[in-house]
DNA sequence: TTCATAATGACAATATCAATGTCATATTGA
DNA sequence: TCAATATGACATTGATATTGTCATTATGAA
C-alpha cells in the first residue's frame, strides 16, 4: 500500500540527512572549515554580502547562534566585514578570496559526488523525488503549524 | 540540470526530517511519551520483545543512550521486563497493555496524516521517491565509508 | 568444569547543536 | 527629538547523543 511507502519515505529522511552530513564533513577534512562555518560561506556564495540577522533569517536559525558561526568564519579569515550602507551598526559579511576559493572547491567536490550518484538515475526519477519530498515537507509543516 | 535537482533533494532531507519530527512531537502532546521513548515502543511493536543491546543495534544508537530511553519507558509503565531465555543478565523488554495501546494510537494517527498527504500523490510517484532516496542514502554511506 | 573473554547495566563526563534570556549601545524612523 | 527597535556580545539552559569507566555476570572455548 502507498501509505506504507510514504511513511517509510518520511522516516528515511533522518538516515539520508545523516549520510549527507557525514559526507559533507568528510569533504571538509583537511580544511579549517566546520560544517556550520560552511553553511555561512555557502549562503554568502549564493546570496551575496549579508548582515548577520539576514543570514539568520535565510538559515532559519536564531540570530545569536548565527553570530557565533559568523564570528568563527571571521576568525579564520574566510570572511570579512564591509560597511553596510543599509545599516550602520550591522556590517555586511563578505567572502575573502581565500574563503571564496575554499567554498567553491568544497561545493564542486560535493557536486561531483552527487553527479556520480545521479548517473544511476533518470532526470524523471530525480524530479519526481524532489517534487514528492518538497510536497511532503510543506504538508507536514502545514499540519504541524495548524495544530 | 539533474545534478542540481539531486543536490537540492539531498539538502531537503533536513527540512523534511525537522518537519516530520515536529509532527511526531505534536502527536505526542498530551501523552506522557517523548520522541525518544516513542522510538523504543515503535521498535518493540514492530520487532517483538527485545533486549536493550538489540534495540540499540536496530536503532543504530549506542547502547548507553538506548538504556536511558528504555529506563524512561519502564518508569512510565509503557514497558516491562521479562526473563530472557537467551541471556540471563539482559532481560527482554516488552510492551505493557498501556504501552501497546498508546503506541498503536500514536502510529495510527501518524499514518492518518501520511494517508492524507499521500492522496495528492500517485503510487508511482511515491515508489519512485522512496527508491531514489534509498539509493542516494546507500551511495552516500558507501562514499563516506570508503573515504 | 574451568576460566579468560565479552556482554551488560549503571553512572559520569563530555560534546555538539541550538534555543532562550539579558544587556548596553547604537540606530532607526516617527 | 526621542521612543522603539535592532544589534552584537555574553551567559544560561536544554536536548541529543557519544564516549569512557566499572563492577558484575554470562558466555563459550579449552
Amino acid at each position: 500500500m502507498k501509505t506504507q511507502e510514504l511513511y517509510q519515505l518520511v522516516w528515511m529522511s533522518r538516515p539520508l540527512m545523516q549520510a549527507a552530513e557525514a559526507c559533507v564533513e568528510s569533504g571538509l577534512a583537511g580544511t579549517d572549515l566546520t560544517v556550520r562555518m560552511r553553511a555561512v560561506l555557502e549562503i554568502l556564495r549564493a546570496g551575496g554580502d549579508l548582515a548577520v540577522p539576514e543570514i539568520a533569517a535565510k538559515l532559519e536559525i536564531n540570530r545569536q547562534y548565527v553570530q557565533l558561526m559568523v564570528n568563527e568564519t571571521l576568525a579564520s579569515g574566510f570572511t570579512e566585514l564591509r560597511p553596510n550602507p543599509r545599516h550602520k551598526r550591522s556590517p555586511l559579511l563578505t567572502l575573502t578570496d581565500k574563503g571564496r576559493e575554499l567554498i567553491d572547491n568544497v561545493i564542486t567536490r560535493e557536486m561531483e559526488i552527487i553527479r556520480t550518484i545521479g548517473s544511476e538515475l533518470s532526470d524523471e526519477e530525480v524530479s519526481t523525488a524532489l517534487n514528492v519530498v518538497s510536497l511532503v515537507t510543506s504538508r507536514l509543516r502545514a499540519q504541524d503549524g495548524s495544530t
